[in-house]
Formats: structure tokens, sequence, C-alpha cells
DNA sequence: GATGAATGAGCATTCATTCAT
DNA sequence: GATGAATGAATGCTCATTCAT
């Protein structure tokens, strides 16, 4: 019999590899031999796994949402109070993006302006940015109805409350993306989510 | 004095074919050929006038940025009380970004995903985003220390408040790109202005 | 003695299976892969009866010529008169190729095109298609002789018609490969082998 | 203004220097590159003037029939009566094929067997095999009515008798190629075209 | 100044062959 | 013996850039 390989691993292996090296050069930078050598295996065994670079590309966007996905969903189920919950998930999100991942944020960033062109192409409906934040609302809408129907915010649309909540993450993470050294995410993270609460909040 | 086209004027008109080249192919899959043809000159023509690909795009960026604080401006001189010109500025973005520029929103965030990943490579700090923000936040501090010294706004880290409010600018720019068709920009703007305002007003 | 599934036996069936797929997908267009599913093996165990892809393909070849051999001397046998030989020979030679094994035409056109830039190569002096014209015409001319003998046909330089009459096989084979829908190979054989028949009989 | 070219010119030069690779290296052998440098070009030079890798075979393909028929029609118009027309036809399109240009008849093979694997994968029209028999049996046809008519030739199905003459020819054709060294030509095409003329001549 | 023909470095992808199991 | 995972040499093609006109 040939070599046993749990091949499902071995594709893990190299979205890993991939995602080092599109932190690392960018994924519009990352040729496939790059991917090659940093999963230390050779070029022509990343098509064993991956039909080609677009699948590759995606595999990891997927891969990487995923992973974001668990880690924030790990944090918030902590948390308690609605406003608890709101604030965990807010910060989680960053942190995540910030820490656990090297270079995270800008893998994102790429693969964000790479599938918003892929769709507009209107091939690869894998690789839906959308989905992904329709996910983020439902995850955030409940909190949102919680906190409503326990008083402590006023009435809202949710859903689109829960918009603002993600865009405020997510252009928080673009301004320190774009200058790392001086912008102080954790406090404008801080801050804007009080003004964000206070704003939601029943008057007192 | 013969044929004198005015370098310039001849520089600007590439650099807006080059816009509707980037609108419509996205900047990544934009040739150096493609943007003569839009232009209707020369592919070596180009080179006249711009050092490489790389000088093309980091001009196309800055001539894109000016462009849009040069309309955002216009806008806000009119608004009156601070929180009405936070509120037109706010707008004024989002409306820019959707409407005044075909694809402005997509060329934005190709040229957002390129100039972190060139900053990181060291060189080319002409296209600098950072800078962006500053500028965005030198534009609005002002209006929110008006707004803190008239008493219609509560005290505050004007500079952090300001990055909040480009963020959640962003951020909403950024979920409108990915479902153009089903999110509803104008709505989600108005309500999370309402939110930031009604989070930074003076309790009453 | 276990397992002795006779080496010849497993040989004879990948050959069959590339043929298979050489007639399918052309024999430049048929990788070592495509011959182990259709062999129903591993890929690997093709280069434990085969040295390699050029060997696989002469041994095909050879393969091929001798089965249509086999299948053309038995009809051959079977005919009397000097005259019905050739007719059978000829007919036989066309059936074969049209009839017996599937897109066997098309594959021995491959093989004729290979085998002749093999030949310039200098290499692989087995895969020699100018033995398999020796032998057919080792085949044919102790017909005509007897022909002659017995005085049906004129006299003549038995090689070099033996020559003409596998020419005009090759040829009208050719172009019924060329266009299969609308040439009437049969038609063409009929007529054709009448008119050398005509032309190699003794004038009355 | 830009390097002037006759792009015609250099198109045609590039069809010789590939014509020049196929006969040496063989149609399947050849490299675009191997082209290039037998071009005196670079690389991407072929591309300026070829779509791609097939484009420039089915166009050297076409050159290389066209050449061809050019070079038998100089040679026909010359001859005088049906069967001297017919003599000299076939012989001139052998004469071509192994004279006029080196390598010729192996690259028409290649090309044989290219051609009939692209129409069966129903691709590629252009570089259709039949239509060159279609042209080869109209060149005849009339050659033999106007035998037929006069008297030198029997009754017959001149478009079968087009067929067995072009077919004799190819076929000879492949026996020289396969053993270019020893097979007589001339000799096997002289005693070929006795027969069939014998064969088709009205018996005295 | 303007041009576009020419170029070749560079990359994604294929596939015959190997070899550990 | 049999296998198929791994490999990298090889190749078609692209495109930013140059430079002769």
């Amino acid at each position: 019999m040939a070599k046993v390989v749990d091949k499902n691993q071995k594709r893990k292996e190299i979205l890993k590899a991939a995602m080092r090296v599109f932190g690392e050069k960018g994924v519009a930078d990352t040729k496939m031999n790059d991917v090659a050598v940093a999963a230390g295996i050779g070029k022509g065994t990343i098509y064993e796994y991956f039909q080609n670079r677009e699948d590759l590309l995606c595999e990891s966007f997927e891969y990487l949402l995923r992973k974001i996905k668990a880690l924030m969903l790990s944090r918030i189920d902590i948390a308690l109070s609605p406003e608890e919950k709101i604030r965990t998930g807010f910060l989680a999100y960053l942190d995540v993006a910030t820490l656990e991942i090297e270079e995270f944020a800008e893998i994102l960033l790429d693969f964000w302006a790479y599938s918003i062109r892929q769709k507009e192409k209107g091939i690869n409906l894998t690789l839906d940015i959308s989905s992904r934040y329709r996910e983020y609302r439902e995850l955030t809408i409940p909190i949102l109805e919680e906190g409503v129907r326990t008083g402590v915010f006023r009435d809202m649309d949710t859903e689109v409350v829960a918009s603002a909540l993600i865009a405020a993450c997510d252009g928080l993470l673009l301004q320190w993306l774009a200058d790392k050294g001086n912008f102080n995410l954790q406090k404008a993270a801080e801050l804007t989510l009080n003004i964000l609460l206070q704003g939601i909040a029943v008057p007192s």
C-alpha cells in the first residue's frame, strides 16, 4: 500500500503555511512556490490538495473566518449581561484580529479587497463577504434583543444597530492598520464602545 | 510655444482614465495598456508622465483622496451647528463614496489593501493612509471642540471620538460594498449617526 | 505458488487498457494516470511492467500491429486464387482498421507520427515502422509471384507492386480518417482494388 | 511614431522559422521558445502575431498546404494530355513533399495526426484535413473527366478514382518516410502510376 | 514628444517518475 | 508486489518596461 497520509491534516497544514506567507508578503504577492516552501513541501503537492491558486485563496479565507468566529464565540459565551456581551464581543473581535493571529488584519483586508472584486466578476460565490456580515449580525442581534427585552437598551432596529457595531469594529481596525505604531486601538475601542453603548442605552 | 498641451493637464487626464479603469476592473487587474487605451494614448506615453506602475497607482490614490476631501469640505462649510456639521460630514463622506465617483468605494478598498502592504515593504511613503486619517481627524476635532465649548457635546477625548466617527463611516462603507444590493446604507448611516450623536451628547 | 497472476497476463491487460485510452484521447493526450485508471490499477504499478512511458507506447504499438497481422492472416488463408487473396488482404486490412478495433486508425496514425519522430531521434529501434512495411510486403509478394507464375498477373517487380497495394490501403485509410462521415471507404476500396488489379492483370 | 514593421512580413518569417523547427524536432516537441530562437526574436513577440500555440500550429499548417498547392499547380499547368497531367501531378506531389521543403513529409504527418485529434475534440475547424482532400479531388476530377471525354480513360466514377490516386501518393509517402534510406520512392511512384493509368485506360 | 513593437523575467500549472509503506 | 503521495523540471503565457523611430 502507498504512503498513508491524513489528507485533511495536511490540507490544514498547507492552509496554515499559506496564512503565514499571506501575512508576511500579502496575498497578492504570494506565489504558489512561497506557500510550498513555507509548508516544507514541493510546489506540485499543493495541487494535490487544492484545485488551483484561487481555490487555495478561498479556502484560506474560509479557514481564517472560521477560526476567528470560533475564537470570538469562546469569549462571548462567558459574558453575562447583554451590555457585557456586546462589550466582550466588540473587544474580542479586535483582540482576535490584532493578537491571536499574526498579521491577521492585513490578511483580512487583502481578502476583503480580493473578494469584493471576485464577486464583481460574477464568479466565486464561495468567498462571499456578505455572508460573513450576516453571521456577525445574527450573532449580535439576539444580544441586542435581549437587552431591549430586559430594559437596558432602548427600543431599536436591532439589525441596523448590529451593523453599526460591526462597522465601528472594522473601521477602528482599519485606522489601526494604517498606523499600528501610533494608533492606540485599545483606548479607541473602549471609548467608541462607551459612546455606542451610551447611544443605545435607555435614557436615565 | 507650439503644442504646449500643458503637461499637468495631460497628467490629470491619464489619472482620470486610470480611475475609470480601476473602477471597472479593479486596481490589481488593471494593466498599463488598459489605462493607455482608456486615456486614448499610447502605452509608452504613460511613462512620460509617470515613473512606473507604482507611481501611477500612488498618484491615482492621492488624486482620489484630494478630490474626496474637496467634495466633503464644500458640503461641510454650509452646515451651521457642530452637530449639523458632524452629521453633514458623516453623510457627505458616504455620499461621495457612493455617488459622486463611480465605483469609488471599490477603488478605495483596493488602494487600502495595496497601500497597507506597500507601507509594510518600507517603500512608498507617499501613499500613506495614516496621513489621510490624520487629516480627517483634524477636520473633525475642531467641530467636536466647538460642540464641547458650546455645551452641546459632553467633555471628551476629541481625537478618539473623531476616530470613532471615521471608523463608523468606513465600517458602514465596507458592509455596503459587501452587499450593495441589500444593504441600506442610507438608513444604516442615519441610525448610526443618531446613536453616536446621542452617545456624545450631554445627558439631558 | 501464491498469487501468481501471470506477469504476462497483467502486462497484456495494461496494454489493452492503454489501447482503449489511446483511442479515446489520442496518444499524445494520454497520461500515465489515465492508463492506470483504465486498467483499474495504481499509477505506480504500470512501472512494474513497463520501463517508462515510451516503453509503454512502443509495446502498445507492437501489440497493435501483432493483433492486426493475426486478424489479416486469418482472413487471407481462406482465400484461393491469387487475385482473391490480394482482394481479401486489401479489404481485410481496411476492415480490421475500421471495424475490429475501436478508433484503430486514429491510434495507428498517432503511432505513425510518433515513431517517425522517434526514429529520427536515433533511439527506439524497437518501434520501427519500416519493418512493418517489410512484413506486409513479404506477405504480399508470394501471392503476386504465384499470380505471375500461374499467368493471371503480368510480369512485374513484385516488391514495388506490393508497395503500391499497401500504399493504396494506407492512403484510403487517411482519407477516411479525415472525413469519416462522408468518405465511403468501402466503395473507394472496391474501385481502387479493381483499378489496381486491372492494372496488373495480363492484357486480354 | 513607433517602430514601423510590416506585420504581415514578420508573421510569415515566424511561420517559416516555425516550419524549420517543426521539421527538425517534430511539431509535438517544438516549444514556443524554440520557435522564438529560430526566428531570432523574443518569446513574447510570437504572441504579438499569434494568439497562442494552437493558433501558430494551425497557421503553420495552412501556410504549408498553401505553399504545396501553389508549387503543384505551377507544375501541372505545363502538362498537356490528361494522362500527362495525372502523371505530372502525381509526381509533383511527391517531389514537393520530398524535395522542395526540408522535412516536409514529417511535418505533414505530424499535422495530420494532430488535426485528426483536434477534429475529434470538436474544436478547430480551421485546420481541417478533409477540405484539403476535397481540394485535391477537385483538382484531379476535371483532368479525369477530360480523359474520359477524349476517350483515353474508360468511363468511371471520377471522384472515387481521384481518391484512389491521392491515396496512392499518400501511401507511398508514408512508406518512404518509414525508411527513407532504402525505399526508392521514385521507382515506386513510376510503377504505381503505370499500374493505375493502365487500370483506368480504355482496354485496347 | 509620442508611440507601440519587442522583450524576458516571472508565474501557475502539469505530469512522468520515484519511493516509502 | 502494489500503491498513490510527493515532487520539480518543464512550459505556455502575461505584462511592465524599454527604446528605435
